[in-house]
This record gives structure tokens, C-alpha cells and sequence, in this order.
DNA sequence: CTGAAAGCGCTTACAG
DNA sequence: CTGAAAGCGCTTACAG
């Protein structure tokens, strides 16, 4: 049916097509043109095209300098770990670095639980780790330190930790920088108070978010309101309770888009002004949120540039045997709507 | 600053280290265990955690049955390539079923013009691949042959071609099933007319809903209007001149759910009765617009199971030799909302 | 500028 | 049940 294993034409062959050794064609693959005159270049560049050849990358990395492949590894309870449309761009941008530079990505989705028999910890495939890590902070602390005793560069997203001694690297936004546009924000909106609701396990990129805001607005906020963020209605019935216990608040903030939205719902469907009577706030602008009605006021995430951040830190790790920094925030944009 | 290359332990360490031979190590690793005694193996798997030793998965696909990853590539004009949430499920439910095997997923994201040049096509370190391509039937076309010309099996997404005699595998969904369910729907409401709006640039995907809408509904549109589907206002602007000129219809059809939200919301700040006077339906939903207001009626995508029957239908091929299809199609489903 | 030899770390095929 | 030899297709290191 098509052309198998034993018909693929090897270096020899083409070495042999085009009269010349085989070290000669391996120059003239790798681009070695100081080694390759230019008429056994083009000889061998037509037996190349005339055979078909492509280069084997099992044999290259086994001799050569290693796997030219990169990991990266999302440890995530839900299997539709792409779904979230963060982390789809952060790997977007990931591939395109990589790729752009002849490296290749190795894409895989992990239950922590499946994290220790996977063909990511007990085979060598990959040059080095990305990783993106959820759960509470033990579990996501013991993934870390799992990829770090592999003994290869680590690149972790959206991560807190503190990588001295360790191969590692942290890509990140300015969620702390962020929280403090938007409590900025409210405060010269002379909003008297604000109401946070955060995801019920939280995580160090929120935490930050809550810190910058109390900075931001010069005060905390007057009530934390955990909620089952991946639910719309358990978070509108919780903002429900939440006010029928406080009264309104003069805004409410939202960890994230999809928390906010499902507020911002509520409260309309309540009769409630926005931004009159109430403002609204998000976090990590989601396009399919940007033409809602009304248009919610958040702050744009740089995940497509945090992939490729971290595509080029691991490059240059590779070439130069040592992370450049450490530690690499990226800052994040204020996206002004029509509720905040 | 970590264990490099020299350290790595081999198998040979492994195997001095337990006391045995290299081929009692791999058979180990191989879980052949008709071939190792129980004492020989504790003394292996000891040696193995002692060591750190991992697999090199160069040297075991030179010698092997070939790479172990299957290639999962995007052409698209766009570098966010996963920014579609239906193009993120899919690669999700790619992975999680190749990683379940033991294979590993390759992606990459490839402009048309980069094709021909990338290391895809110049090296060979897949063992197949599965390709989602966009842009003009010709530009497809031309896509997919290169790719057959690998001489690998290759598994298309979302495309209509004839496989006979290639070593391909079309995956899709029926699209031409829910646009008769679409069709039926409407007829069956005593909608009197139905405007359909497409992207500008067509797909197969797309010709598909739309001839089954016009089974289902038992006569053709009375009108199409292609759009810009990407551009919120560019959809909005093209359905009020299209209303200007010929009134309004019985009900909008997006051959997508950001279209037929665009026109929703159009219709709703013109002050049109939805679905009173005008029925609205999207096709392919997307969770974030399920919670808009009013919710749209629109077709839920398999997107993630057409991810996992791709990577099983790959898988098998490698097996066998052979794709015991060469065309699977899943069924859509009717998801009734408050617009339609 | 070109080539013959050795070797990367495994698995295959075979001998005991 | 265990092992010594050969070889996968490249690149490295060296000789001409």
C-alpha cells in the first residue's frame, strides 16, 4: 500500500546515486558547506530529491548531540486538557519557537496519578521538559520535583517556586501587577468595595492576582468567595447567597473570565445596574467573552508569548548549558469593557 | 548544574550493575517476562531505580520497529493554530489516546509556504501522521498529496477527498446529518425562509451543512451570504445590509457558532424578536457560548472522539498494515438552545 | 574538499 | 532462562 520500512532510502543510498561517500551528503544535509563543493552539493541534492530521502532522527539524535525534540507536559485531572484556551496558546507559541528552530514538540496530557509509569519518566525522548501543572500545591510541588530528578532542563509555567540550585525555569505572567491595575482601577472609580471570587483551589497565579489588588485598591476586599469556577450556575448561585447574606457589594472582581461572566449574568438577571450599580471585573480576556454583552473589563494574558518565552529560554538553555534567568514575568494588559 | 549527557546510565550500566546481561535488561524493559526469572528481574528493576536509568528512545527506534510518535500537523495561515477550540479537542483527544499506547505525539503548527521546507517533510522521525489542513481546495489538495507522497499513513481530519489507493484515513463528523437535523428543525417550527451565512473562504466541512440543511428543510436558502468569520462587526455589518436590502428572514443560520452569534446579537440591538420573529442557529458549539443570553441552538462537535479515533485508527494501521476504513464519520448532536 | 572507520544505545536473531 | 554478536542509520574524529 505504500512505500514500508525496508524501501526508505538510507544516506549510503543516496551517497551511492550521487557517486560520493556518505560523508559528503551528510554535510550537504547539515548544511556544512565549507566541507562540500558545489557540484557534489548539487549532485547529491538530486539524488535526494530523486529518491525520496529523508533523513532519519532516531539515528541523528543516538550518535549526534541528543533528542531534538521538546516536552511539554500538562498535568491536569480532566483529559480535554487543551480545552482551556490558555494553555492552547501558550503551546501554540511553544511549537511555533521550536519548530522555527528544527526542534520539534512532544505533546502530552497527564493525570498526576499516571505521571510516574509514563513513557515521559522512564524513557530519554526529549531534550527538555515544559511543564504545565495544576492540582494543590503539594501535588503540583512533587510533579516538579519528579521532572527536576530527571536530571533535564525544566521549564514550568505559572509557577512560584523558588528555583535556585535547581535546572529550572518559572514563565509567567504579572498576575500581581495585573491585580493591581484592576484595584487601582476601582479605587479611582471611588468603588467602595469589592467583593473577590476565586476558584476553590486556588493557585499561585491567583494568589498573586488577590495580593496586587489589595495592594492596588488600598484595602482587601470585603469578602472572599470560593466557587467551583468550571460550574456557571454553582458560581451564580453562590454570588446569590453571598449577597443575600452582605447586600451588594460596589464590585465584584472575578479570578477569572468564566467566573466573572457567570457574575456578571447573575447580577443582570438580579435587575442589578452594570456598571452602575455594581462593576464587574475579569481576568485572562477569553475572545469568545470579548463580544458578549455587555463586554466585560479584564486584563489580557500574553499566553501565546509565554509559550514562546519558554521556547526560546530552553533553546538557549540547550545551546549554553545554563538558563539566562530563572525567573521570567511577562506583564499583562488592561482590557477596559463596559462593566468595570 | 544537572546530570548531562556523559552520566546518562545505559543499559549496560543497568545490566553490570544487576549482574546480568544487556538482553536480560531489555528484556525487562520489554516486559517479556517469559524470558527473566523473578529474582533476575527484582535484580534489574532495583538496578534500574538505583541508576536512574531511562530508555533512549533514539537507539530503540533505530534498531526497533521505528518511531513510536505519530505527527500531528496544522496548516494554517494563522500562528495561534490552536486558538480553535474544535482544532484543541482534537489534538487532546489525539494525545490521550497515543500516550495510552505508549506513543508519543509530535505537533506542530506549519504555514502553507513553510510545508515543503519543514523538517516534517525533510526528516523522517514520525511513524505517521495526522494532519488538519485549511485554505483553498486546490492549496489542500496539494497539502494532502505531499503529505501521501511520504509513503506514511497519513489520517486527515474534516476532509473530503477520495482515499482510494492512498494510504489514508478520512476522520470527520457529520456534517451533512446535522444540517438535515438543522433543516428538519426549522421546517418543523414553520420557518418560512432561511438566510445561511458562511465563511468566505468555503470548506468542505462547511458545503456539507449546508447541502443537509437544504434536504432537512425541504428547499435551498433564500440567500447565503458569505462572511468574514473571524471579524465580529465585518459579520454584523453584512447581515444588516443584507436585512436592508431584503427584509428580514424566517431564520439566520451560522455555518458556525461565532457567526451566528455575531448575528444574534445584531439582530437583538436592532430589536428583533429572537426567536419570536427571528429564529437564529449555529453549528460546532463552544462552551463559552453556552452561557450567553440567550443561549443559541447550535450542533455539538465530537471534536475530542474524533482526536481518539484517529490515534486508534492510526494505531491499528501501524499494527496491521492496513486502515480497516478509510472513511469514519461521527454523528453531531442537536443541542436546542433559546434562539432557535 | 573527500572518505574509511568507529561508535552512539539499543533490539534482533541466534546459540547455549 | 541467559548471553555474545551483529547491526539499525546516522555523525564524530581523523586521515588524506
Amino acid at each position: 500500500m505504500s512505500a514500508d520500512r525496508q524501501s526508505r532510502a538510507t544516506i549510503k543510498d543516496v551517497a551511492r546515486e550521487a557517486g560520493v561517500s556518505a560523508m559528503t551528503v551528510s554535510n550537504v544535509i547539515n548544511n556544512k558547506t565549507q566541507f562540500v563543493g558545489a557540484a557534489a552539493r548539487a549532485r547529491v541534492e538530486a539524488a535526494i530529491e530523486r529518491l525520496g530521502y529523508r533523513r532519519q532522527a532516531s539515528a541523528r539524535n543516538l550518535r549526534g548531540a541528543g533528542p531534538r525534540s521538546i516536552g511539554m507536559v500538562i498535568v491536569d485531572e480532566s483529559p480535554a486538557f487543551l480545552a482551556n484556551f490558555f494553555t492552547a496558546q501558550l503551546v501554540a507559541g511553544l511549537a511555533n519557537v521550536l519548530n522555527r528552530a528544527d526542534w520539534t514538540l512532544t505533546l502530552s496530557g497527564l493525570h498526576p496519578d499516571a505521571l510516574a509509569s509514563s513513557g515521559l519518566m522512564r524513557n530519554y525522548d526529549v531534550g527538555g521538559l515544559c511543564a504545565m501543572v495544576s492540582g494543590t500545591r503539594d501535588a503540583r510541588l512533587d510533579v516538579v520535583s519528579r521532572l527536576c530528578g530527571l536530571g533535564q532542563p525544566v521549564v514550568l509555567f505559572q509557577e512560584v517556586i523558588d528555583p535556585a540550585g535547581l535546572d529550572l525555569c518559572l514563565v509567567r505572567q504579572d498576575d500581581e501587577g495585573g491585580g493591581r491595575r484592576i484595584g487601582e482601577h476601582l479605587a479611582r472609580l471611588g468603588v467602595s468595595s469589592v467583593l473577590a471570587m476565586l476558584p476553590r483551589q486556588t493557585w499561585p497565579a491567583i494568589e498573586n492576582r488577590l495580593a496586587g489588588l489589595a495592594q492596588g485598591f488600598r484595602a482587601p476586599p470585603m469578602g472572599m468567595l470560593p466557587v467551583d469556577h468550571d460550574d456557571f450556575s454553582a458560581v451564580q448561585e453562590a454570588l446569590g447567597a453571598w449577597i443575600g447574606a452582605h447586600g451588594l457589594p460596589g464590585a465584584v472582581w472575578g479570578a477569572n473570565d468564566q467566573i466573572a461572566s457567570a457574575a456578571l449574568l447573575h447580577l443582570l438577571d438580579r435587575g442589578v445596574a452594570v456598571p452602575g450599580t455594581v462593576r464587574v471585573v475579569g481576568f485572562n480576556d477569553f475572545p469568545a467573552h470579548r463580544h458578549a454583552r455587555p463586554r466585560l473589563t479584564t486584563l489580557a494574558s500574553p499566553a501565546y508569548e509565554l509559550g514562546e518565552r519558554a521556547g526560546e529560554a530552553m533553546l538557549k538553555r540547550l545551546e549554553t548549558g545554563r538558563f539566562d534567568a530563572q525567573d521570567l514575568c511577562l506583564p499583562v494588559a488592561f482590557l477596559p469593557g463596559e462593566t468595570g
